[in-house]
DNA sequence: TACACCTCTGAATCTTCCA
DNA sequence: CTGGAAGATTCAGAGGTGT
């Protein structure tokens, strides 16, 4: 699949590319921290004036709005534009949008969340940024997607037919055996504009040194969104090649340009052999980790713990005030002896040198906790052990009282 | 805890409020729809004029603009304001309080994010909505809170203490034994800005028929975040009057001003109530369950129990083979006194007559659980507060060994 | 006052090691 | 050799400290 890449501005480059050829643009554009300069009037007796807030980013919107403008220009009629918000900007690119493809033609704000390193600071930590997506007219391209149902649906439901009760009310059909009657398959849920995607790992392969690099995972969705095989991506700030990678992965043409001899060398080498990374979160998506069952965390429910998901001994460790340093503790699982837990308790402990471990028995065994004596451990009987125990124990008493 | 309630349009009633009183200012201002006219001049010769944008949402944000300033002087100089933005006018919005607060006072901004029925739009599904803070000076109160560790967090390896090794690289400490250091107890990770609270069901009780009527979790979360108990929220748009509720129900006094005597008549009869939305806060301290059931049944989790869904007094049956008729049990609920627990079971029971109860006791009081004697009634604690209990006790005693 | 440098931070990957 | 578990590595961050 070709893939242009140019070295230059994109608005001067833009005036080569013909009119309405183009079915996506996707743009992060660079954001100038320089000169903003501040407002000093605060008069609040004043009249609010656009003008004045206008000017402390001028140069943003000055340098922006005939880049859109071209953009527009070489946008098929059914094409989009999707404009990667920095986040002292997003307002400002919403008016550009606004009043070079109009009100009207506004989509969507998509949110891409992810989770990254925290530090110490006094505020949310940010955790998103915003994509304006933008239509050239209303008789807009668009791939409808589909997500899994959430795990709270009831997707038995969903899949039955439904019929009218002699009411007239909405009611799930049932067929002559006063079964229900399955309605084939749905496809999920519609995409929403909240997009949870992993930011790219400093320690990422895909990664190739560009400082806002983004996840091929993030482009490819864009790409489906909007475009077909064959059609043509534009990238008019491409910066290391990503929108470009994700095209060509993608079977569609695409245009990449930028200003930076750097870049396009890095985007010229990356499209040689273009490659995604696979890791297991792009992939599985976000539970594929969580690997503590659900099981062992509703022993300890009501208990202030950390869940532990990366180790095979450790359910989750308790947070306690002592600089006593951590307690790890384990819930016996079904089907297994309680011995072999304390075992996988200890193993993974050992290098912890904890003060304590503590051990929740959940099976009714021949086994006495006593046998297990590990220094430091504490076995202690879950709920439903002891009413299990309990019931039998106070049945016999009623049974012997006959 | 006070609660003060008016009846009039915020710009005029804000007047009486002295100002530098207020430490929390949140508003959902109504977004006029109607005459937004469009531009016409689309000549891309023409440079970009601000002015042009700003006069199609002209009438919006001269409405806000003089009351953000009124909000302003209101607020304490360490207090913050939260504007929840419609769809349509976050970027005005964000223009706003940009001029009237100062750029370098936005904090964040916050995407409330749900899940939400679907609807066939050729679009994406919207599922979030957006919310400005900003602060009034550097000095703001913020309350940092933790969420747990993501899924793929290696938490073993992050509760090890840090060091730099000869070459001044970042590695994890290890003492004399080359075992590794722990570091004690950590949080979790700070608060992102993007919250995941479920969207108000149309059929939940909290509900109270009013249009933009907002969930209290979400309110909840923005008070805490900012203002400490006693301190004064302000809701100038406050409609059905959840900030209020919320601002109650935390021991947070809250002034709430609305036009319409709708508005005002509906928040009042819910100030004489707000317990009903209490269960509310409970799911919050105690994280993940959705409801006290969920609560419930974890602390049975193991047991081969028929749970029951409408009965305030038992949370489950016991299944046993016996036809000594069932086993009602009943799981003590956070802030509940064990007396009260074991009569609501009682209650609850008398009429089944049977055998054999049994209550589960989780919190940690003064109130023994041999003080609970009623006949057939048998007291269990709960695995959590057993391990609560031993973690102190070996504590303690590793302490008096040193 | 300005700025260079140092420190703390957790997500998600890569890498190594072991059975 | 293979697969999984545990350890190592890095970050378009952001605050504090010292020059």
């Amino acid at each position: 699949m070709e893939a242009d890449v140019y070295l230059g501005d994109c608005l001067e480059i833009l005036t080569k590319v013909p009119e309405n050829s183009v079915d996506l643009v996707y743009l992060d554009p660079p954001f100038f921290t320089g000169n903003t300069q501040k407002l000093t009037t605060r008069d609040r007796t004043q009249r609010f004036q656009f003008s004045d807030v206008w000017r402390s980013t001028n140069e943003y919107a000055q340098f922006l709005h005939p880049r859109l403008c071209e953009m527009k220009r070489v946008l098929n009629s059914t094409g989009s534009i999707f404009l990667h918000c920095d986040r002292n900007a997003s307002h400002i690119a919403r008016f550009l949008l606004d009043n070079v493809f109009g009100e009207e033609m506004f989509s969507s704000e998509i949110i891409w969340q992810y989770r990254r390193w925290s530090s110490g600071e006094r505020r949310l930590l940010r955790a998103h940024q915003n994509i304006l997506f933008y239509t050239k007219s209303q008789e807009y391209k668009f791939n409808t997607m589909f997500v899994p149902y959430s795990p709270a649906t009831n997707v038995d439901q969903i899949l039955q037919k439904r019929a009218r009760d002699e009411y007239n009310k909405s009611i799930y059909a049932i067929d002559e055996n006063g079964e229900a009657v399955f309605n084939g398959n749905k496809k999920g849920v519609p995409l929403g504009d909240v997009w949870d995607i992993p930011y790219l790992n400093p320690k990422a392969k895909e990664r190739v040194g560009y400082p806002t690099q983004k996840p091929i995972l993030l482009l490819e969705k864009i790409i489906r969104l909007v475009t077909d095989e064959n059609d043509l991506v534009l990238d008019p700030f491409c910066g290391s090649g990503t929108t470009l990678i994700a095209a060509r992965l993608l079977n569609r043409r695409c245009i990449g340009i930028d200003n930076s001899p750097d870049a396009i060398r890095i985007t010229q080498e990356r499209l040689r052999s273009p490659s995604s990374s696979r890791s297991c979160l792009m992939e599985e998506g976000r539970g594929a980790y969580e690997n503590t069952d659900k099981y062992a965390l509703a022993h300890l429910s009501g208990l202030d713990i950390i869940p532990v998901q990366r180790n095979s001994g450790i359910d989750a460790f308790i947070k306690c005030d002592a600089a006593n340093g951590t307690v790890p503790i384990r819930v016996q699982k079904p089907n297994e002896p309680l011995g072999q837990a304390a075992l996988a308790l200890y193993t993974a402990s050992k290098t912890k040198h904890p003060s304590l471990m503590i051990l929740v028995s959940t099976q009714q065994e021949m086994e006495l906790a006593s046998t297990v004596s590990i220094p430091g451990m504490i076995v202690v009987d879950s709920a439903s052990k002891v009413i299990t125990r309990a019931v039998k124990d106070a049945l016999i008493g009623v049974r012997s009282k006959r």
